[in-house]
DNA sequence: GGCGTTAGTTAAGCGTCCTTACATATCAGC
DNA sequence: GCTGATATGTAAGGACGCTTAACTAACGCC
């Protein structure tokens, strides 16, 4: 392969390409432009076939097959022709049916009680259900969430599109929980075998991950470069970098709980010390800050801000984020300790960097999850995120 | 489009997607398996049109197709029938010609002299031309690599297939360089420019992110998460993630030498304390361990390790990374240093990450950016990385 | 030599998108 | 009200890309 007067340099050996790219025919060319169609519509609002044509850059003869296809599929429907009168033939207006179908979501980041909803194609939350686990485990959970699903489904008016799981754990690209102690679940092919269990098609992702898509989708992120901190009883984060969700080797990506950040702080769960969850989680904090008065808590909230700015502002300066949101009680995460993080990331980093940084809390608030477990339906089965 | 009964969450808005996807063709998909064509021959080897529809999941008409236009190009060529003996018709072999096309690769990280050098398709170094810069910056500078790879060119006995380029400096995905202090540049469009001036495909990055190209390919790169450390005069870092080089908001992913990682520490050229690049840039690292002995400076080396672990921990903690490669000086780097880096970040970050991390040398030497801008080429050209 | 197996080609078909042409419906100006 | 310009949407025909089915070529095995 190489000519002999060729110098090579040491060790110099081709391996395989790790993005294992697949071949690509025509029908997922459509498939792919169908989804441009819809992601159009999901995004701008309804539109005429020729908004849709100039936009995505198909013809108008393509987009009208195209929607074609997404009417008889009762995905889009004719809002009739545009109010606005202007020169040339009257454009009819298409939009999203975003009632088509409804989406069963859940979040079961909470230790105690399983949360369930229905939310519609546009995110907007239907109905709630509540499952208290009792601390029931492993295949008694599971027991859980299949009922919970059933109870989300059959209160659903429409045809369900999915379902959109957002769990804690480590979860893998097929919907696998690989672990999640609190649950007892371990390699749980749970996305597999919800979509056996309920005949329809099953997302399932880390709740930090599913929140970080929440967040994009329907809480306005600004762009690309987004990173999602969930505080709860632990720590995790979800990256959403260039617009996909990453995932990481093991699929661990995120988990900066048992991250040491302090070798000389305070024991922990995991058996290590000074973990950030030591320093970060809502029981630690509310534990620090108990018996405090305002003031006394503020400047000890500061502190804690300050030293996860000092985290973050590694992690924000070499992914080069845009925003940095905090997700869990704003009580304890709104104020101060937000404050002083941001403002100890922007002192750390450089300054084109730092000065353009958003950190703030979720604009969804508790439903952030929810939300993200939507996008994962969404995206799954129309493209559109 | 919310029905009148549906709870929103606050400030619930519907945002335009990041990934402006655009519409894809037929035509993009005959591209796409003609790339997937050639990634099989260049990453496998030589072999026949059955299995590369094997390994593709194309049909062996479509490859017999695929491959006629390559052998048209000149990109492939046939090497006779298979010498194993096997049951039914001997197989045709066809092979990548590395030596269809060179290509022409620049490393500008060096602020003294521009290092250049003409590669074949298999990234062997055929040629290589130094050009003393002599403090020249601005235009001057972007004169000398224009003469550098008029030389290369020259020199290169087969068709340029493009112009590969690694620069120190914030590079945008078009091939722009925003600011490049040492270099005296600030929104250079040198990809643009330089292929105006050359008529060849020229592609550009940051060296350090062309590092993390080449040493993925070339350097055996076991999989997703690599991390490279470019150590020089500076600090910068380059980032493989899901196989895609991560960019980041303002193009500056990487950009970690001025993350301030210690407020008390040493005063750093931009003006703060404490940057990473105080404590790991070469000239640092020499001044420091200048004049001690050996087992003096293999201490100093360690605690410096340390510290690095101590940041890169997050930094591989929240990424869930695979590798960490160090390029720079091996003396510095490759001893004690990387070893007490090595164990730091083990020691904090939770074991399946830090278990199977490698913190490692890069394999291709001083030569992998030059093996990056080669890659840089051969992916924009071909598809192949 | 017959049979099964594997490699590669040829022919026909289907799907996808494009270009071109056309029908439709409005506005602006006379 | 009529005409010309402009814009939307559809129809027909063609180019391209992949597939299936059928065929030829060449080998090992019995």
């Amino acid at each position: 392969m190489t000519t002999a007067s060729a110098t090579r340099p040491p060790g110099h050996t081709v391996r395989r390409p790790l993005r294992p790219t697949t071949k690509v025919l025509p029908g997922h060319a459509r498939q792919h432009n169908r989804s441009l169609v819809l992601q159009g519509l999901f995004h701008t609002g309804p539109m005429s076939r020729a908004d849709l044509a100039r936009e995505t850059g198909l013809t108008r003869v393509t987009v009208s097959d195209l929607v074609a296809e997404l009417l008889a599929d009762e995905l889009v429907e004719e809002l009739g022709l545009r109010p606005e009168s202007r020169v040339g033939k009257p454009a009819t207006i298409v939009g999203l049916r975003s009632g088509a179908a409804h989406i069963v979501c859940l979040d079961l980041s909470d230790e105690a009680c399983m949360l369930g909803a229905v939310l519609d194609l546009s995110g907007a939350v239907l109905h709630r259900r509540l499952a208290p686990l009792n601390g029931r485990t492993g295949e008694a959970a599971y027991d859980v969430v299949v009922a919970l699903c059933r109870e989300l489904v059959s209160v659903a008016g429409r045809p369900v599109l999915g379902v959109g799981v957002g769990t804690p754990g480590v979860v893998d690209a097929a919907g696998a929980v690989l672990r999640a102690p609190n649950l007892g679940w371990t390699a749980l092919p749970l996305a597999q075998r919800l979509s056996n269990d309920l005949a329809l098609p099953v997302h399932v992702a880390n709740d930090a991950n599913a929140a970080a898509l929440g967040e994009h989708t329907f809480g306005g992120a600004a762009g690309s470069g987004l990173m999602v901190l969930a505080v709860g009883k632990g720590l995790g984060a979800g990256l959403l970098l260039d617009g996909d969700l990453h995932r990481g080797h093991h699929n661990a990506a995120g988990e900066i709980g048992h991250v040491m950040v302090d070798p000389r702080g305070v024991a922990c769960a995991c058996g290590r010390r000074g973990c950030l969850e030591t320093i970060l989680a809502a029981p630690a904090l509310r534990a620090r800050i108990g018996g405090l008065d305002r003031r006394a808590a503020n400047a000890t909230l500061a502190s804690v801000g300050r030293r996860l700015g000092g985290a973050l502002a590694l992690i924000v300066g070499a992914l080069d984020l845009r925003e940095v949101v905090l997700s869990g009680p704003v009580d304890l995460l709104g104020g101060s300790l937000r404050d002083a993080a941001h403002s100890e990331i922007r002192k750390r980093s450089m300054s084109i960097v730092g000065d353009e940084l958003d950190l703030r809390m979720t604009r969804l608030g508790a439903d952030v999850v929810l939300a993200g477990a939507a996008v994962l339906v969404l995206s799954g089965q129309l493209g559109v995120s």
